[in-house]
RNA sequence: GGGCGAGUAGCUCAGCUGGAAGAGCAUCCGGCUUACAUCCGGAAGGUCACAGGUUCAAGUCCUGUCUCGCCCACCA
């Protein structure tokens, strides 16, 4: 059987995630005789995500990572999951639902709850699938779902024990309003976003008094709701007024004028109006002069009873509306373009509306305490650390956390309250009566929690918490987190404190935040815009080998990475080169399965051997330290450039001189290790050329990772000279446009023992490498005067020219290399005239500096002499 | 208003603890050389954003400045 000539990943790839998946081959089990273990838990994607190129990157990552570990003899374990995620399921099958003119109201609860899970089995999970075309390689067995019957008692058992502790609490706050999802959301589930706006200064006139004050105002229409005006009392224009009353114009309303500190004299008038129900500093304010708040917002964002005339209008209308009858009164003395920050729902982008409500909420200062220390000491390393200040300056100023959704996917909170006398009953199961008067007229809370309290859980509810699993004894804390730095807020900040404080251990021993992927100009990749790649369509085209190749090796330490077709076309150029490398090695070895030979290695062998050794142990440093795109980039340019260019090329005139044993040895040994060092991020590939070798173990997904080998120095010296007489030779026949088929002789003028050995050792080698006919070495060759000339760093190349050359453009060539010769020349000599250089460097410093200065001075000599025999 | 990150070849980026500017793509020239034209060989291309400073020595460390990007913040 013999390899295809181009390697067509279709009809591959999922052949072999068969046989994996059939294989057991990611199944990880508790086993306590093992030491080396390592584990991971997966950034559970929704159940309504498909794989876009942002969750592609992160679980490539997760895979290239796992694979690693698994190889190395580490006992892995990754676990997948899926989250309900609330509001964004919600949104789409009430999308759905609309398509047969129907609400959610229209359903009811239970039955609109039962058309999610409906949608869920159907539609739900495709990511599942899109996971495995990318080839990962969780423990699938081990799948949960944090809306299934295990993590939703976890949920229940953790707001039940904070609740008994006091941590979580229902009461009335501010909170962000969204009037389209008509739910709550947490602060950080509004993003805000600057836009055009106006700025009003209305006249409020002064009871008993003639005079009006002018405030400045966005939003005109929250005036319904004013139940004061404050001034800084600091504020000599305006200290006065304080303890006066003025009217609130269109309603005629008294509104106290009180003094509040956080006024701004320099914004606007310097006076604000005071609208408690509807700002969050209004309700500061509002509460501490036991101010009347007034709601005059609907859910849906209308305007409710206390608009008066404005009921029922949605905000901008009412806006527009009050402005009008304010005009009408010439109550508006100005109004001025100002563009402000307004925050819009994160889902929706609706904006939302600040409001008075009543919700539950989690005190977090105190679990934010160990939480802080815990990244602060490095028990939970972030990578890179620079992410830490960021998660210490939120972390630091937390605020309560609202965790009540007026939705209904979702889990709904674990509270009744008792129709006849008003009790509230929290509870881990659903309570039969009332614990105060024994009804049974109970009724649960209706709300659901915000879905990221689930996911907090997520590390060990995974795991069976709150059953004592061998699982959380044996993978808890888990070792690693990949996740962008997008949620580190949102997820990271809250599993570690959940972690601490259910577990009394952090999740996770590290955290790498990714980059946030853009595309080739920069800007942030997003459906919206259009500029994503779609995996699948690459799968199609390219195959996911060649996209998971691009991700890891783009993954730089930087906030954003840029991804393009352009190198997805590389990954598939080099899982070519790959692909032909090892059909070429395949060719030469036949049936045979050579071992790999200890004795009778020349420096070709040696060298490669030497170059493995480094590049084994650059990739596992730096996989080691999730420096993906170096470690890619070792690895491409170590079987390209090394293996490919040069051994693979000198092993063609060892094979047909057919006097070398020891080259299939080293050509197959060296074929399985890059095999196996690639698998991790090109599985499919890797797996499929070990299945063609008929190698053990049956899947290289169980081979054994290499380990680093000894390095020969002196070897990958020796044959970089060698490389360079061969560059060299190249490099004059092509400046020269010396044709291919024309064989010459290079003489070569050296002083140096080492390298006219080597030309003779390697003769033949020189010969087909360059082209050369033959290749003539020694101190005192005579070479004849219309010789071409090519300055090696210690030897003259030669080649007697009979015909004609463009004496023009080698002239410039030669001044060029001439001129770059005396600017490096000059420094040195600038740094060796200088005695302070010489005092203070280092010795060896000094004495290389002095090594260059010969060498230089001399190739420049060459060089002119050179220009000089042109007729320069 | 604070904070973070980036500015190195036409493009995307390496360059770790300071000691002769690197790679890939793109460009140009030459090649179907016994695995690969998704390839091979060669070349060209850089005041390392700017200005100071520390040092014998600065993409590399310090201080400013500019440009871009992104977060956070209750100036209504």
């Amino acid at each position: 059987m013999k390899l295809p000539k181009h390697y067509d990943p279709s009809g591959v790839e999922d052949r072999l995630y068969q046989f994996w998946e059939g294989g057991g081959f990611f199944d990880a089990e508790v086993d306590n005789t093992v030491e080396k273990r390592f584990s991971m838990v997966i950034p559970p994607p929704n159940i309504t995500s498909a794989l876009h190129i942002g969750n592609a990157l992160q679980y490539t990552l997760h895979d290239v990572i796992i694979r690693y570990k698994r190889m190395d003899g580490y006992n892995a374990c990754w676990f997948p999951g899926m989250d309900h995620a609330g509001i964004a399921t919600q949104n789409v099958v009430e999308k759905k639902i609309r398509e047969e003119n129907l609400t959610r109201h229209d359903l009811g609860r239970d039955e609109f709850i039962r058309r999610v899970w409906k949608w869920k089995d159907k539609y739900g999970g495709h990511i599942k699938r899109q996971m495995k075309a990318l080839g990962t390689s969780p423990d699938w067995r081990r799948e949960r779902f944090t809306l299934d019957a295990g993590l939703s008692r976890a949920v229940r058992e953790v707001f039940v024990q904070l609740y008994e502790e006091g941590k979580i609490y229902r009461g009335e706050r501010m909170i962000n309003w969204c009037p389209r999802c008509q739910t709550a959301l947490s602060d950080i589930e509004v993003e805000h976003a600057l836009e055009e706006g106006r700025l009003y200064t209305i006249l409020y006139p002064l009871k008993d008094s003639t005079e009006s004050i002018a405030i400045a105002t966005t939003r005109p229409e929250t005036m319904l709701g004013d139940t004061a005006v404050a001034v800084n009392p600091d504020d000599q224009r305006h200290a006065h007024l304080i303890g006066e009353t003025a009217i609130l114009p269109l309603v005629g309303r008294g509104l106290p004028i009180v003094a509040a500190a956080e006024i701004d004299p320099e914004f606007g008038t310097g006076i604000l109006k005071v609208t408690p129900a509807h700002d969050p500093v209004d309700y500061e304010i509002g509460s501490r002069y036991d101010l009347p708040a007034i709601n005059i917002l609907n859910d849906d964002g209308t305007l409710n009873g206390n608009a008066g005339p404005y009921e029922g209008l949605p905000v901008a209308e009412a806006r527009a509306r009050v402005v009008e009858d304010l005009q009408a009164t010439e109550s508006i003395i100005s109004v001025q373009n100002y563009p402000h920050s307004i925050g819009h729902c994160q889902r929706c982008n609706t904006p939302v509306e600040p409001r008075l409500s009543r919700q539950w909420f989690v005190s977090m200062a105190e679990l934010a305490a160990p939480a802080i220390e815990a990244v602060r000491s490095d028990e939970v390393e972030f990578i890179p650390g620079r992410w830490k200040k960021l998660y210490f300056d939120w972390m630091e100023n937390i605020k309560d956390w609202c965790i009540s959704r007026q939705l209904w996917w979702g889990h709904q909170i674990p509270v009744w309250y008792c129709q006849d006398c008003g009790e509230m009953i929290v509870s881990r199961e659903p309570p039969s009566r009332c614990s105060k008067c024994g009804s049974d007229n109970l009724r649960q809370d209706t709300d659901v929690l915000d879905t990221w309290f689930s996911s907090a859980l997520f590390p060990f509810t995974v795991m069976g918490w709150p059953e004592q699993t061998p699982e959380l004894d044996y993978f808890y804390p888990t070792s690693l987190l990949i996740t962008g730095f997008d949620i580190i807020f949102f997820w990271v900040a809250r599993m570690i404190m959940m972690g601490i404080r259910f577990l009394g251990k952090v999740p996770f021993r590290q955290v790498y935040f990714t980059p946030l992927l853009e595309d080739e100009k920069g800007m942030k990749m997003s459906s919206s815009r259009g500029n994503i790649i779609d995996p699948l369509q690459v799968k199609e085209t390219h195959g996911m080998d060649a996209l998971r190749f691009t991700l890891a090796q783009s993954s730089c330490k930087g906030r954003g990475m840029r991804v393009s077709m352009r190198d997805i076309d590389a990954s598939r150029n080099f899982l070519n080169k790959v692909w032909n490398m090892a059909r070429f090695v395949l060719l030469k070895l036949g049936d045979e399965r050579p071992g790999s030979p200890k004795r009778g290695l020349n420096l070709d062998d040696r060298f490669i051997l030497s170059r493995l050794a480094w590049t084994i142990e650059e990739i596992r440093d730096n996989l080691d330290s999730y420096n993906f795109n170096i470690a890619s980039e070792r690895l491409y340019s170590f079987i390209w450039h090394d293996f490919c260019d040069w051994y693979l090329e000198l092993a063609k005139v060892r094979l047909s001189s057919g006097q070398d044993r020891a080259v299939k040895g080293i050509l197959y040994y060296v074929l399985k290790e890059i095999l196996k060092l690639l698998h991790p991020f090109v599985p499919f590939i890797s797996e499929e050329i070990w299945q063609f070798l008929g190698e053990e173990p049956v899947s290289i997904s169980i081979a054994n990772f290499p380990s680093v080998g000894e390095r020969d120095i002196a070897a990958e010296e020796e044959m970089e000279d060698f490389k360079q007489v061969v560059r060299a030779v190249r490099m004059i026949r092509s400046a020269l446009r010396v044709p291919e088929q024309s064989m010459v002789t290079v003489l070569m003028r050296t002083e140096r023992q080492g390298l006219s050995r080597l030309v003779e050792e390697k003769y033949e080698a020189l010969c087909a490498l360059t082209g050369a006919g033959s290749v003539r070495v020694g101190r005192d060759l005579s070479v004849p005067p219309d010789s071409a000339r090519q300055v090696l760093s210690e030897a003259e190349l030669f080649i007697p020219l009979s015909g004609l050359i463009d004496v023009a453009a080698e002239r410039a060539r030669l001044q060029r290399a001439c001129n770059r010769v005396e600017v490096d020349l000059l420094k040195v000599k600038n740094n060796l005239e200088n005695p302070a250089f010489i005092e203070r460097a280092p010795a060896a410093v000094v004495a290389k500096e002095r090594d260059k200065q010969e060498e230089l001075t001399g190739k420049k000599e060459r060089l002119e002499a050179n220009l000089a025999s042109l007729g320069g």
